[in-house]
RNA sequence: GGCCCCGUUGUGUAGUGGCCUAGCACGCCGCCCUCUCAAGGCGGUAGCGCGGGUUCGAAUCCCGUCGGGGCUACCA
């Protein structure tokens, strides 16, 4: 239903794991398809065997799922363009290939390795720009054939035409590269398979791409795209236009590199497990780059589309800043309500063995109870388990973390009063747990709070920090508070 | 080497000639609150790469310079 002719893609290539830098490209595609109601095409770029998976792609189709970025048309869902991973568009690659070495749009090299080597060698010494100086481009078929009997195989270059050129960036602004910059180039290998600089403005025309956004590492590519774009048009594949290019800044890592699959925060699904919720990822995703303006730095993805505007988008390269996209996670989390925060947090508890994996109604309600308490104190919700185990627990695996202790002296007065103070307890609330405490640890033994609670928050939490620990203690129940203050007597 | 891109506090950004003795957020530091840890509140730290112009006036325009990065494949 879209109500505009925009159509965008996000084309990636299942290599390896899915990337941030990867995410935040999508994130912005989409962001421009869904502003302008235009049509966001998912497009699978998988022509080079060597180095894509399957398992890449799948990676790749759980990760915009779990992001929410939906497509239009794509894998799975299908379009009037399909289909829509390369692999299964070869036959189309030969015959645009066949068209434009007919055209005279490209042409058979025979150049090995180390000519070419050579060439490059020569172009640099000179201080020309390396790249092919075009000497197949006219060979007679006499020559032709003699290389053949040579046993030479042949690429298919593509015939770049004599001119500069010069496009209005949406990013950048106008942009120009002279002629000479822009060799003929490689479309097709030697053993037959078509390369990206075929493939993508291939599919781009055909699927009628009308806006090309697209990472700053391709920028440089983007003039003998246009000249393919032209020579496409004039064998009549696709309707002749050409899409306008807008040129992303790269995500940087640590030192000034861009962020690689070397670089751990890289990894798109280590987000996922480490409790980061996927709106958050992409809130912050979407400021790097990008702005709003008006000093607002935190939205939804909705809020985003309705506000993206290309011209906003900045040229400058952004630093990734895992700092920063944890704080705007947690202010994800707080932002919850408890009942949609519990609910994130059962696949994380069950993960941690803490839940049941259909969890008890019992289990059910301490983690009602115990949200409140916790929301404000999480920013990732993996550190559930940390925050909430000891609720979780089986009395029989409920240990003190091995870093604490309270074995001394002092502790132990206060677990033996704190057992004394709460054992007669007729009501079991936080209320009364807390007044019971202070007036046994406190006033009794003349204890400093953070000194006489700590011990008891040890004993019966098991950590040095936790939640609350008067409500803690209620939640837990009479019962085991009392069993796991018992237990921690040394005496 | 050639071509191209980029340049506001540690990080991400706001800023498009005067509202900027540069705003916001994260980080960091301190204080308050406080049973821990957070959250919250208050305060602080730190920036227009540099040099020339243009102008009454420049972070904003021009030139130069320096620095960083990318591309320069039968990868994408």
């Amino acid at each position: 239903m879209p109500s505009s002719d925009i159509r965008v893609r996000f084309c990636p290539s299942p290599t390896g794991n899915p990337h941030v830098g990867m995410a935040r490209t999508a994130l912005f595609n989409w962001a421009f398809a869904r502003h302008h109601g235009g049509t966001f095409v998912f497009r699978i770029e998988d022509t080079d065997a060597e180095r894509d998976s399957e398992d890449s792609y799948l990676m790749l189709l759980d990760a915009l799922r779990w992001l929410g970025l939906d497509w239009d048309e794509g894998p799975e869902v299908g379009g009037p363009y399909g289909p829509y991973r390369q692999s299964e568009r070869m036959d189309i690659y030969a015959d645009v290939a066949r068209g434009l070495v007919e055209a005279g749009h490209a042409y058979p090299c025979y150049c090995t390795a180390e000519e070419l080597e050579a060439e490059r060698e020569a172009a640099r010494a000179a201080g020309r720009t390396q790249g092919y100086s075009g000497r197949c481009r006219h060979l007679t078929p006499e020559q032709r054939a003699a290389f053949k009997a040579e046993g030479r195989s042949a690429v298919t270059r593509f015939a770049m035409p004599d001119q500069d050129w010069t496009w209005d960036d949406l990013v950048r602004g106008e942009l120009t590269f002279g002629r000479e910059h822009v060799p003929d180039y490689v479309i097709v290998r030697a053993n037959g398979d078509p390369l990206y600089t075929l493939v993508n403005p291939v599919d781009d025309a055909l699927m009628r791409i009308t806006h090309v956004l697209r990472g700053e590492d391709l920028l440089s590519s983007t003039p003998r795209q246009l000249a393919m774009y032209a020579a496409l048009a004039d064998i009549g594949v696709g309707d002749g236009t050409t899409p306008r290019f807008g040129h992303l800044p790269y995500v940087m890592g640590e030192g000034n590199k861009k962020l690689s699959k070397r670089d751990p925060e890289s990894a798109l699904l280590m987000y996922r497990e480490e409790g980061y919720l996927p709106e958050a990822l992409l809130n912050y995703l979407a400021l790097l780059g990008w702005s709003m303006g008006e000093d607002r730095e935190f939205f939804s993805m909705p809020q985003m589309a309705e506000a993206f505007d290309i011209s906003r988008v900045s040229p400058n390269p952004a630093r990734f800043d895992l700092k920063k996209c944890t704080a705007i996670n947690g202010d994800w989390i707080r932002s919850l309500t408890p009942e949609e925060f519990a609910e994130r947090l059962v696949p994380f508890l069950q993960r941690d063995g803490l839940l049941a994996d259909s969890p008890t109604a019992r289990q059910r309600e301490i983690l009602a109870e115990a949200v409140p308490l916790v929301q404000e104190r999480m920013e990732t919700l993996a550190q559930a388990r940390g925050m909430l185990g000891f609720l979780f627990v089986d009395p029989a695996d409920f240990a003190i973390d091995p870093e604490q202790s309270v074995a001394d002296e002092e502790s132990q007065r206060v677990l033996a009063a704190s057992l004394d103070a709460l054992t007669g307890l007729t009501e079991w609330a936080a209320e009364p747990i807390e007044q019971a405490l202070r007036g046994a640890l406190i006033e009794g033994l003349g204890l400093k709070p953070k000194v006489a609670f700590g011990a008891v928050r040890i004993a019966v939490t098991g950590r040095r920090v936790s939640p609350p620990l008067f409500e803690s203690m209620e939640i837990l129940g009479r019962e085991e508070t009392l069993r796991r203050l018992q237990a921690a007597c040394t005496g």
